[in-house]
Parts: structure tokens; C-alpha cells; sequence
RNA sequence: GUGGAUGUAGCUCAGUUUGGCAGAGCACCAGGUUGUGGCCCUGGCUGUCGCGGGUUCAAAUCCCGUCAUCCACCCCA
């Protein structure tokens, strides 16, 4: 293979076809269910200053503290390539001032994470993800999460569960760590290596450890919504009410935990049964950030394109298997016919015909060939009688009948 | 960051146990047909055996290191 100086950096690929046509047909179809849920695109820098992710973040968290790709640079400044999208958005829209209340941005991209790769987990992966700003609103989430869905209909996925849980207000997190401390206490023992440090440093987390011995044990805690006030659960009921009325049956996992700081009240998860270890297809839910003397409140979602794309492969081939395919391929004998070619070429195509043709002089057998691989309909052969004549022989590929068309009235048979 | 597996032609992989000429299928190219693809037949091209060092008369094969990939942990999308 070739040396390491030109392989690319660990963990971060090259994407080309035929995966490519997929990325490209899932983008173009999340574009245009976001045109008709009123969202705009935003492309903001995959580099940013570092504060801007421990601040929003939250520094105590596993992104930031061990998954960043930090350095400094020429003038000594610390910038970040983005481990995520919200906090750029965040950060754009507290440029707009008061035009950015209310904001509704989506944003498709590469992010950037120091983790050791694995099935699903890239160090340079791409998210789509969606920021609706505003107060808290239990019809803004619901909204959110009902264009997620939709999105996923328009890939054709279904494989997928959404669960659903609350983190409350920032005032309940007092409260919910030191309930949970005082209830998970008499079984410390028995917990996991993990989750003993865990009780200590980030209690929470006790709630989605994977083995099984302390989900039997976690099972037993009382739900944190009981540690919150009556305002939290009745806005997760609220959410529940009017995502029920936009059909979506959500269900309530108690034990769904969201690793970010700046999550308040409505959190979820969606995951996927294609995906092996890490079957998070997509996260999302309310944050709360300040920046600055200001705080940006809004709900929004991250999906990880590499797993949709592997999603939409278990969920859907037909889609994951088309490729773009031209209409006719230029088959040329002789210099004055492939000349005569590369011209007629570019007028089909400004009329709208996607055409290829072979440019070295080789075979009719070869170049027959390469129409044949093009997967073109339509092969149009010119030698030196067509060019007398005027006209070209127009073969079709799938039933072999051929005959020979006026060239002015070629685009329009092509077109037929 | 931790652990396991794997790295041989463009691709999928044999060959490594027991050191002895670098292999197959697919793909690609050409011919079979002086202007006709697919199917078929014939022929041909393709290698830093990931990289570096060591042992040996001799290393794809054994040893050490290193890089990368895959899978899992951790964590997340």
C-alpha cells in the first residue's frame, strides 16, 4: 500500500461513488424536506475558538475533555475543529441580535472527534443537525422531532425506536443528583468499576451503563422526574400530548441519558438496529446556553450521516444502490468523426442530456464497450458516412435495433 | 485512552501451521468480427507480500518495533 505520509489521518476517509451518490441523494432529500418546514441552511467554520465548545459544552464533559482536536495557532491563540454544531450556531445567531430570536437553521457538515475508530465512528464524520431558538415551548420540540422523523421517512428508514425523557431545569439538577446519590447508595457495592466512579463524578450516567448487573440495579431507582419539580413533568407530558396529535408515538425512557451540559428539559435518542455497538443514529433536545451576558434557548438534533447511510442500506437498497446514469455515449471512427463528436456532445448536453464519450482513439469494440458500462440507453456511432449523410446511427442498447436519425432531430429521440 | 483480530495484484482472498521460484477468481487491456456492446473462447498486464529492523545460506512465512484497518470497551451521532 502506500506509505504513511499518503494515507489519510487515522479514522478519516475519502468519499467517493459509489457511496457518494447516496450521501448525495440524502442530502438533497433533507434539503428539501427542510424548505418545507421553513428551516435555512447555515455553513458555519469547521474551526473555532476552544472557548466557544467548553463554555457550551460544559469543560467536565468526555467531548471536551478527552475528544477534541485542540492546537494553537501562529499567534498563540487555542482554536478547536468542531467537535459539534450546535455551538457554532449558537454562536452565529448571537451575532444577529434581535433578528436571530426565533432563528430556524439547519446545517450539514464534517465534525471532528479524537475517538479510537470503530463501526459507525469516525474521527471525521458528518452531521446533519437542526437549531429552532427560542423559550422554552413544549410545540417547538414537538415540531422539531416530528420534522426528524420526517426526514427519515423521506430516506425510507423504519428500523429505528425514539426514546424519549427529560432533563428538567438547570434548577432541578441539584435535586436529581443528590436523589439519585441517596437511592443508589445502599447498592454501591454492587455496581460496576465504572459505575462506582461514575456515582461520584456523574451520576447520571449510572442510569445507561451496559451491563447487565447494574441495569437490574438501575431498574429499581425511582424515574428522576421525581426529583424535579411539577413544572418539568408537566412539560414533558405537554411534548408527549402534541407529538401524539402529530401521530408519533414517543416512548418515555427513564434511563435515556444525554451526554452534554447544556441540555434542559425535552432529550432524546434515536437508534437503530443496523449499526452494531454504536446504534445512536441521531440525539437531540433542548439546550440552554450562555454566551457572553446572554443566554440562546432552543431544541434541535444531530443526526450522524455515516449511520443513516448505513441505515438506509439495511432499510431501504433500492435508494442505496441507484447511481446517476448517463443518457447516450459518443462512439466516434476516425479523427474527424471524434472531433465532429466532442461538438455535438456539448450541444446534447446543453439541451439538458447527459452524455459520455471516449476522447483517445481506440476500438469501436472498446468504445462500444464503455458504452455498454456507462449504462447509457442510447449509443449514437459516427464514422465518415454519417458525417456525409449528416445524420448519426442511433443504437439502442437494451434491444440492439439501430437506424440512422437526421441530426436535427436527435436531442428530441434521445429525449422520447 | 484500553483490549482482540487483520494487513499479499485495482477488488475479494489462498499461500504463513512445517522458511525454499509470488498465486487464484473477479476487474482491466487486446484479439476472435477492416463499422457494433452484453454471453462465450484465446491471450496479456498488474506486486515495496503495509512499513522499518532482526534471525537465517534463504523470510509473505519466524522475532521485535511501527503504521493502518476492522471489532469491542469507553463515549457518542
Amino acid at each position: 500500500m502506500d506509505s504513511p505520509a499518503f494515507q489519510p489521518i487515522q479514522g478519516m476517509s475519502d468519499l467517493a461513488a459509489p457511496e457518494i451518490f447516496l450521501w448525495q441523494r440524502l442530502e438533497a432529500a433533507a434539503r428539501e424536506v427542510m424548505r418545507l418546514w421553513a428551516f435555512t441552511e447555515v455553513r458555519t467554520p469547521a474551526l473555532e475558538y476552544t472557548h466557544l465548545f467548553t463554555r457550551s459544552l460544559g469543560d467536565t464533559t468526555d467531548v471536551v475533555q478527552k475528544e477534541m482536536y485542540t492546537f494553537e495557532d501562529r499567534g498563540g491563540r487555542s482554536l478547536t475543529l468542531r467537535p459539534e454544531g450546535t455551538a457554532g450556531v449558537i454562536r452565529h445567531v448571537s451575532g444577529l441580535g434581535a433578528e436571530g430570536e426565533g432563528a430556524r437553521l439547519y446545517y450539514i457538515g464534517p465534525m471532528f472527534r479524537s475517538e479510537r475508530p470503530q463501526a459507525g465512528r469516525k474521527r471525521q464524520f458528518h452531521q446533519l443537525g437542526v437549531e429552532a431558538f427560542g423559550a422554552p415551548n413544549p410545540a417547538a420540540d414537538a415540531e422539531v422531532i416530528a420534522l426528524q422523523l420526517q426526514l427519515f421517512a423521506a430516506w425510507g428508514l423504519q428500523g429505528y425506536t425514539l426514546d424519549l425523557n427529560t432533563r428538567g431545569v438547570p434548577e432541578d439538577r441539584a435535586a436529581v443528583t443528590h436523589g439519585l446519590q441517596e437511592a443508589a447508595r445502599p447498592h454501591l457495592g454492587a455496581l460496576c468499576e465504572d459505575c462506582r466512579r461514575r456515582f461520584e463524578t456523574n451520576s447520571l450516567r449510572l442510569l445507561d451503563c451496559k451491563k447487565e448487573s447494574c441495569q437490574q440495579l438501575v431498574a429499581g431507582l425511582p424515574p428522576t422526574t421525581q426529583f424535579m419539580g411539577e413544572a418539568s413533568r408537566k412539560y414533558l407530558d405537554d411534548v408527549l400530548r402534541l407529538l401524539g396529535q402529530l401521530g408519533i408515538n414517543a416512548k418515555v425512557n427513564p434511563r435515556l441519558v444525554r451526554g452534554l451540559d447544556y441540555y434542559v428539559h425535552t432529550v432524546w435518542e434515536i437508534r437503530h438496529g443496523a449499526l452494531g455497538a454504536q446504534d445512536a443514529l441521531a440525539g437531540g433536545g433542548r439546550y440552554q446556553v450562555a454566551l457572553g451576558d446572554k443566554t440562546f434557548q432552543g431544541v434541535g438534533f444531530a443526526i450522524g450521516l455515516e449511520r443513516a447511510i448505513m441505515a438506509v442500506q439495511k432499510d431501504n437498497p433500492p435508494l442505496a444502490a441507484a447511481a446517476p446514469q448517463t443518457v447516450a455515449w459518443l462512439v466516434a471512427l476516425g479523427d474527424a468523426a471524434r472531433e465532429a463528436n466532442l461538438q455535438l456532445a456539448k450541444q446534447l448536453r446543453c439541451a439538458g442530456l447527459a452524455c459520455g464519450m471516449e476522447l483517445g482513439a481506440r476500438s469501436m469494440k472498446a468504445q462500444m464497450r464503455a458504452a455498454n458500462k456507462s449504462g447509457a440507453r442510447w449509443v449514437i456511432i459516427r464514422g465518415e458516412n454519417e458525417l456525409t449523410a449528416g445524420t448519426a446511427a442511433l443504437k439502442n442498447l437494451a434491444d440492439g435495433a439501430q437506424q440512422d436519425v437526421p441530426l436535427a432531430e436527435l436531442a428530441a429521440r434521445l429525449k422520447a
